[in-house]
DNA sequence: TAGTGATCATAG
DNA sequence: CTATGATCACTA
């Protein structure tokens, strides 16, 4: 199995992940000479970019989904023993301005989320890098049930950025989509417009799943393999 | 210890 | 700054 190759095909994607599953970070990236870090504090997206890499996707990273010739974005996700999520995962850019005639439908939250392969792998910080596990991949795409979870999710927390009340934003809103802060720091700042309509600066906001839903998926992925 | 708010690296 | 890739870490 050569990694690091072009798939043509969804299956040939899949087979792809399937055949990494199992092996350690540290076996992946020494098979594609890619230095291991001593841990992600300063290298918060590496096993993203190794999976990339890996599975053939550009590690250059562009404004569209990593597999855009399959429909197909990737999204690896640092889970426990038991094989639970042990962070939210992070979708894209909130719009604060420009947004009027944005709908789900045409939402970049909808469209990244249209088919994922998730590739879990091991994340307690007790496990050294290099020694953490690649779990089995799931292809996935929202049953009607969980797109109207998230439907109603993003039409609630976008109507609060339409309406300027950014200052009521925080990430205890929205059952299974949540707004937290995506940017450099806390001094980070991006345009957008208050309550009266007027532009302002605003730190920068981002989608991101709650845990209890990707750990839905991964579960529901267990069942239909019993 | 869970969850929210904060943060890190890099390319363009 | 935006968009890619996310996890860290403080606090209730």
């Amino acid at each position: 199995m050569q990694l690091a190759t072009f798939s043509t095909t969804e299956q040939e994607l899949l087979q792809k992940a399937q055949w990494i599953a199992g092996f350690t970070l540290g076996e992946i990236a020494q098979q594609l000479n890619m230095p291991v870090p001593a841990d992600l504090t300063r290298d918060k997206g590496w096993v993203g970019i190794l999976i990339e890499t890996a599975l053939g996707a550009k590690a250059g990273s562009k404004p569209e989904q990593d597999f855009a010739h399959l429909g197909i974005e990737l999204k690896t996700i640092p889970v426990n023993a038991k094989g639970m999520p042990l962070e939210t995962t992070f979708v894209s850019l909130a719009p604060l301005t420009q947004n009027s005639g944005i709908t789900w439908q045409t939402s970049h939250v909808k469209h990244k989320l249209q088919r994922v392969l998730w590739v879990p792998v091991e994340g307690e910080r007790a496990i050294p890098l290099a020694q953490r596990h690649i779990g089995m991949p799931i292809l996935w795409s929202p049953s009607p049930t969980q797109d109207q979870q998230l439907q109603r999710d993003w039409e609630e927390l976008m109507e609060l950025i339409v309406l300027g009340r950014l200052n009521e934003i925080n990430a205890t809103l929205g059952e299974v989509l949540q707004l937290r802060p995506k940017g450099k720091n806390r001094q980070a700042l991006t345009n957008a417009i208050n309550q009266k309509g007027e532009p302002i600066q605003s730190l920068p906001l981002g989608f991101y799943l709650r845990k209890n839903f990707t750990s839905e998926i991964l579960q529901n992925f267990l069942y239909s393999t019993l």
